[in-house]
RNA sequence: GCCCCCAUCGUCCAGCGGCCCAGGACGCCGCCCUUUCAAGGCGGUAACGGGGAUUCGAAUUCCCCUGGGGGCACCA
């Protein structure tokens, strides 16, 4: 196999979501298993979709995930002139024609097409136009869009490295547009231009563009392109409920993982886990160790539903992996966010000591060390935490215990006992324990209250 | 409507013709540990969508059906 170069070409019309991110993933494995490269593109021809903003989020996510690359990231918005260039020499060789639909006309025809229960899309309109009726129909003002010539019969195959043969008839692919009025190219002509220019050897991208390329390896073979990469075509991720996955399913870019308290290690772990496993079965490892056991042919080939249960489960494994240094390092700017200037480092680190063996993520074990940190009158009491107390007898007497205690001491979670003053007032520190943690934590369960060993 | 892809426990995977009355993980249930909740240990529950065909033998091959997903833009 000759030198693998790979890319990672996301559009940013958002912020780096779970799908995107796993393509990236798999992308940066099958690079680094091979010690090929991995480049950066960033498809925004469309201006009116895409924002700075969303492609310095996308970089940063790589970055916090670690998937770092060899090249760009190189911008398509900033590569005009190149796909212009290629633009007007296919146009010249009629593999490309000029078409002056308005996007209203395509529309009512398309409709009507669907209507007459034929075949929706272009209907070859303008496909043969004589020049002197392009002539008049640019006079008129009328937008001018170009569009590839597909061919009118036979089909178009390509050998998928993890679907196999793909096979479509050309009558069912009608002519589409390639450059829009403005001159800026549509995402088949910069793909096929970029990915040949690039020495791209390897497309690994979602199912969901299986259909498309069939379209994008015809214009390469236009452009004049022989050896087209070879293509994978990963199965989709889906929601909890098999639909399209989407923020009501939760939390679904990777900035909201990330501020949650999830660990990258972890989000990575997983997300290479959906769709793919290593022979011999292990499950929590790390980028290293999948990259090294990293195969195509371990790709599943059904979509996958994403298990925010598993996800939790899998953080919960790495948080409990790293050094209490390392974690204290990855919850410290999560701490910050949450706690700013009330955060006192040592009971920080005390609540991280002894939160490392039970939590599942960083978020929700700064939630549970609150009290420690919170004033008490900003201090958020849980929902369940009433009933507690209520279903407590002399409730108002234990408060006072407690507070008279606490009065007296320099509050560490396992420098101070509750029990002996509880016992001392006839309480039977068994019964009254889930009101304690109310009375303490202003939750029904939480932190270690005293070492318990 | 048309085209394409896919199909093993609730979920993620293993299985690539006999080793499978199907294995692991998450979840769930139970027990142990425990002066909260967890974590941890042990055990359990649970699946080859349906119908044909090939074969001595099919979860594994082929066909049909059904189901799910994707595509059919001047988005990518």
């Amino acid at each position: 196999m000759k030198a693998v170069r790979v890319r990672f070409s996301p559009a940013p019309t958002g912020s780096l979501h779970v799908g995107s991110a796993r393509t990236a993933l798999f992308n940066y494995l099958f690079a680094r298993h091979h010690g090929g490269d991995f480049l950066l593109r960033i498809e925004d021809t469309d201006r009116t979709r895409t924002r700075e903003e969303w492609v310095v989020g996308i970089q940063d996510s790589m970055r916090w995930l670690g998937l770092d690359w060899d090249e760009g990231p190189i911008l398509q918005s900033q590569r005009n002139a190149i796909y212009r260039t290629a633009a007007d020499d296919l146009l010249e060789r009629g593999r490309l024609y000029e078409c002056f639909c308005t996007e209203e006309e395509l529309k009512q025809r398309s409709d009507a097409a669907r209507a007459a229960r034929k075949q929706p899309g272009y209907d070859g309109h303008c496909r043969d136009l004589s020049p002197e009726q392009r002539r008049d129909l640019a006079a008129e003002g009328r937008p001018r869009t170009l569009r590839f010539r597909t061919p009118d019969e036979g089909a178009s195959r390509f050998a998928d490295e993890i679907r196999g043969e793909v096979r479509v008839e050309w009558s069912t692919i009608p002519d589409f547009v390639v450059v829009r009025p403005d001159g800026t190219p549509i995402f088949f002509l910069a793909n096929a231009v970029d990915d040949l220019e690039m020495g791209i050897t390897h497309v690994i991208r979602g199912e969901d563009l299986l259909d498309s390329t069939h379209r994008v390896l015809a214009l390469r073979e236009a452009l004049g392109g022989s050896a087209p990469p070879l293509y994978a075509h990963l199965p989709l991720i889906l929601g909890p409920d098999r639909s399209k996955l989407s923020k009501r399913h939760g939390a679904v870019a990777l900035e909201e993982f990330r501020d949650a308290g999830y660990l990258p290690e972890a989000v990575c772990n997983y997300l290479a886990l959906l769709g793919w496993a290593p022979d011999d079965g292990r499950e929590v490892m790390d980028l290293d160790e999948i990259t090294s056991a990293f195969s195509l042919e371990g790709v599943t080939h059904a979509s996958a539903a994403f298990d925010h249960q598993k996800l939790d489960w899998m953080n919960g494994e790495w948080i409990r992996r790293l050094t209490l240094r390392e974690l204290e390092a990855r919850a410290l700017p999560l701490a910050e966010a949450r706690f700013g200037d009330r955060l006192d480092l040592a009971r920080f680190q005390e609540a991280l000591r002894i939160g490392q063996e039970r939590a599942v993520t960083v978020g929700a074990l700064l939630e549970q060390m609150d009290f420690l940190l919170v004033d008490d009158e900003d201090l958020v009491i849980h929902d369940d935490a009433w009933a507690r107390l209520a279903g407590t007898e002399r409730v108002a007497e234990l408060l006072d215990v407690v507070d008279a205690h606490l009065a007296t001491c320099a509050w560490t979670l396992e420098g101070v006992d509750l029990r002996p003053p509880l016992t001392e007032a006839g309480f039977k520190v068994r019964k009254v324990m889930p009101a304690l943690y109310v009375a303490v934590e202003g939750r029904p369960a939480g932190l270690p209250l005293f070492d318990s060993m």
